[in-house]
DNA sequence: TATATTTGTATCGTGTGCGATATAATTGTA
DNA sequence: TACAATTATATCGCACACGATACAAATATA
């Protein structure tokens, strides 16, 4: 194990890789979402809450590792699409609650399909089913590694 | 091999964890570098010239996969900053050229020490240097991919 | 119970990313 | 040589990300 091997390979070949497939795949999403006018961090949002049903802002800031400061506008642009409704919490004054609309509940059929569709863009000789689950398991290590850095 | 798996897989696991450990990964280099005032996407501009020498927009493009309308107002940053300097090339009236400054040249000692700081920060039992550079394999294997894909 | 601290959400400002488009210079072609 | 297509760069508008900060509600503590 090479110590200065390893210094050059984490300062130029793992970030960048890591920003530059990041971007990259996010165009595709969006070139599909185009359709249904949903962001890819929008379709994000409503995975979570057609996963987990109705969740406070800061229980959506957690399951998508981002800030109220990005999440908040976030919301308010799906509630502009009466995709979802803010509600302050009668428990809580302080929490505000996700109700998905039906309009909200309805649009998961419009996206049902994208899966299929991603499939297909990946479809390719270069990357194997294996090296996908294998970068998929190492990519949770490390979120894990610096989400655990960064409450320190 | 289960096709429903891969769906599901891709769809909810692959692409996200991109995303979170692409920003997690940013901000770690961000706070190391806002001590010399530079933001990730800039750092990434003066690694490109640093290892290159000069370079014309569209090679910086090409190197980061970024298109023009990204790069020019971060080159525009980046010469207020009095890093670098963009010309004209006289060959090609439209190419313009960017020009390291002396100052430019010199801000790499400034952050030589940040590959150390960054090793320390991915310093962890939780993932081993070999899933790393399998990480990092694949990472570019798919960038290929998708790059392929963008252009066809 | 008063007050300090913490928690949940929101606001503000700056810097990206990127789709759409514009413009000028160059190249290809009839 | 005209003129169409391509190429390199830039502009514009919008939607994130995120650091810094504000503020009210809840909780902890003296």
């Amino acid at each position: 194990m090479n110590t200065d091997g390893t210094e050059l390979f984490l300062e130029n070949q793992l970030c960048f890789p890591l920003y530059a497939a990041s971007r990259l795949t996010t165009q595709i999403y969006n070139e599909l979402l185009k359709e249904v006018e949903l962001t890819y961090p929008q379709y994000l949002v409503l995975l979570v809450l057609w996963q987990h049903g109705s969740l406070s802002v800061n229980e959506v800031c957690q399951k998508l590792l981002l800030a109220s400061n990005t999440v908040t506008p976030l919301l308010k642009r799906l509630e502009e699409k009466q995709l979802l409704v803010r509600k302050r919490s009668d428990d809580d004054e302080r929490v505000v609650k996700i109700l998905l609309t039906e309009k909200g509940v309805a649009l998961k059929q419009s996206v049902a399909q994208i899966p299929h569709k991603i499939v297909d863009s990946f479809k390719d000789d270069s990357v194997s089913l294996e090296e996908i689950v294998s970068l998929q398991k190492t990519l949770f290590k490390l979120i894990d590694l610096l989400n655990r850095k960064q409450l320190e």
